[in-house]
DNA sequence: TTTAAATGATTAGCATGCTAACTAATTGGG
DNA sequence: CCCAATTAGTTAGCATGCTAATCATTTAAA
């Protein structure tokens, strides 16, 4: 089994988070928290809510309780959008800014001490081997191929 | 947020389990419920609950959960060790190690479509990768350098 | 031997992913 | 202009991961 792709994949995936969550512990922010915190930053203030769950790979539901959690403990506000009252847009609040400049820096450690001992060819090349088997998975799951 | 590696290994794994998932469809299983399925069939018939948790790499109360509606679907039972009352052996039933066959057939078949497109040269070299990144991550967790 | 620590299974309850279904607002076709 | 379809947000409820705590049994130590 450990010679299967799929499980590799998983068991790295599984030790990135928790790797991250080790350096962000500190900061009491949850795996689902400091991910949506890093792409509110990453889509830009003012998204709305599908927008940034279509930008983490995230069903717009799973995005709304965490959203929820963000909002309860200070760190952005959700405010009415002007040219559409069905949506919200998301900023953060002073506190989630700086919360979240802590979280980059943090994310960033983490993604070096991850990568290291590897050659920037190596990276590279790690780089698209996953894409490419990211790419291989997503045309599998297609209903088609059945 | 793309060329981060972590978020890439996330969206790989996601991908192969959704196209595994994708293979499985028609069998009628759960992801969890394949993957244990999958395990004890390689860990061995006869192992306990603590084992083939370990051997998944999830937690007891976790697999539990999995081992009870695999067992309620008649597909696997569990039985009293002699040696031990506390323990529990885990068995498949016929029509589970019947299941179980098929379900490495698709597996077997998903990981070739995972990989399609990669030479031999570079799934060799994937695997290295994945397995030091995995190696790095497991290191980074250790509470010691926070 | 008697009792405290460790171990395996379990239960309880939280976090976070999902899909399905609902509500409100907008848009578009007749 | 009005009603149907679409869209954004939400709620409800399931699947599956976790940790903490409980129970029974076994092991080990005094």
């Amino acid at each position: 089994m450990e010679n299967n792709i799929g499980w590799l994949l998983s068991r790295a995936a599984f030790a990135w988070r928790h790797a991250v969550d080790h350096y962000m512990a500190d900061l009491g922010l949850t795996q689902s928290r400091w991910i949506a915190m890093l792409h509110l930053d990453r889509t830009g203030e003012g998204c709305s809510q599908k927008e940034l769950a279509g930008d983490i790979g995230i069903e717009q539901p799973s995005l709304l309780r965490t959203l929820n959690l963000l909002e309860e403990a200070g760190l952005i506000l959700r405010k009415p959008c002007p040219d559409d009252a069905r949506r919200k847009t998301l900023w953060f609040t002073e506190k989630g800014r700086e919360l979240m400049q802590a979280v980059e820096a943090r994310a960033f450690e983490g993604r070096q001490q991850m990568l290291r001992g590897l050659s920037d060819e190596e990276r590279t090349l790690f780089y698209g081997l996953l894409s490419k088997v990211i790419d291989n998975a997503n045309h599998i799951s297609t209903p088609e191929n059945s």
